[in-house]
DNA sequence: TGTACATCAGTGAACGCGCGTTCACTGATGTAC
DNA sequence: TGTACATCAGTGAACGCGCGTTCACTGATGTAC
């Protein structure tokens, strides 16, 4: 997931080898493109967490895909909560509406790794879903890779009960 | 700080009552505009942080102020960091370099709020910082209020130590 | 097997639109004499 | 005090550009007989 202005039709239908106009014949409009593309890179970076049976182990694995340089680098094939979250706002109601889905999603893997009985358990899950969302996203903002390479470790050793 | 495609020159300078030509006389381009408004917007949300005394009374207010709903609905007159995180990504250098400040600036409000001893005291600095703006932005994005107010909540408490 | 026809993904030129920027011009203001 | 001139913020039409979308058309494929 790119940025939404960022990417025309054009593009998309000639990176597949195809010219504009053809683009009808599959989506409604760019805007429902927008819609299916969140869900897809919604489903693709949230898949596959539940592999290991220890909740500690799961969240290691989490954090370190999560907050890595690669997905830092790699927005494009990213998490779309992250590559989104401070555009959607501009956004249509059923792109808002995708990316709420998405957000939902992402909130539901970092459920299922956080601890079973921490205190306050539902507000830990929502401050670690912020925390790695605003870490990737801020690492991605700066043009200093250092306090980016800093913010991305910081919440992963903050998160990561296992280091 | 709304965001920066949202705006349009036109638009900047007829909410002056004014006419688009007259802007080039100011700036030398919208670019240089946004690089300013940065700048100017980062000031503004983190100026008189300095009031009280006592350290956790200092982060109460910066919690209460920044995860705000006002702060969450009035995102043109709020913390460009948060407004912006997720395209900046797209813009040229300078802005690239404005936010960056701005980032920084930020960074070191939340530095001057948290515990002076406490372990990993950077690490613990930067996950606040991540945290805070994620948790806003994220409340932002999403089309459902009741989420939204219970993430600016979850990380007003995780972070409040007084509360 | 061969022929006529329907379907439909894909083509690519054309459209209207909004944008950032330019530019010749205006007109108020300040200065020089 | 009056006159000529320079300055410069502001005007608003015009520009080129890229975009999302439309549309008449193509041509390959499958089906009916």
């Amino acid at each position: 997931m790119q940025g939404i202005a960022q990417v025309s039709v054009a593009d998309i239908m000639s990176s597949l080898g195809l010219t504009v106009g053809g683009f009808y014949k599959h989506f409604a409009s760019k805007e429902a493109l927008v819609a299916e593309a969140i869900e897809a890179a919604s489903i693709q970076t949230t898949e596959g967490h539940e592999k290991t049976v220890r909740r500690d182990e799961r969240a290691s694995a989490l954090l370190a895909m999560y907050l890595s340089d690669f997905h830092r680098i790699h927005a494009g094939d990213g998490c779309p909560v992250a590559a989104l979250c401070s555009e959607v706002g501009h956004e249509s109601k059923p792109t808002k509406a995708a990316f709420t889905t998405a957000l939902r999603r992402l909130i539901g893997v970092v459920d299922e790794v956080v601890p079973k009985k921490v205190p306050s358990r539902r507000a830990a899950v929502l401050a670690a879903s912020a925390e790695i969302v605003g870490a990737l996203v801020l690492a991605r903002s700066t043009d200093d890779a250092r306090l980016a390479r800093e913010l991305l470790k910081a919440v992963r050793n903050h998160l990561d009960a296992r280091s």
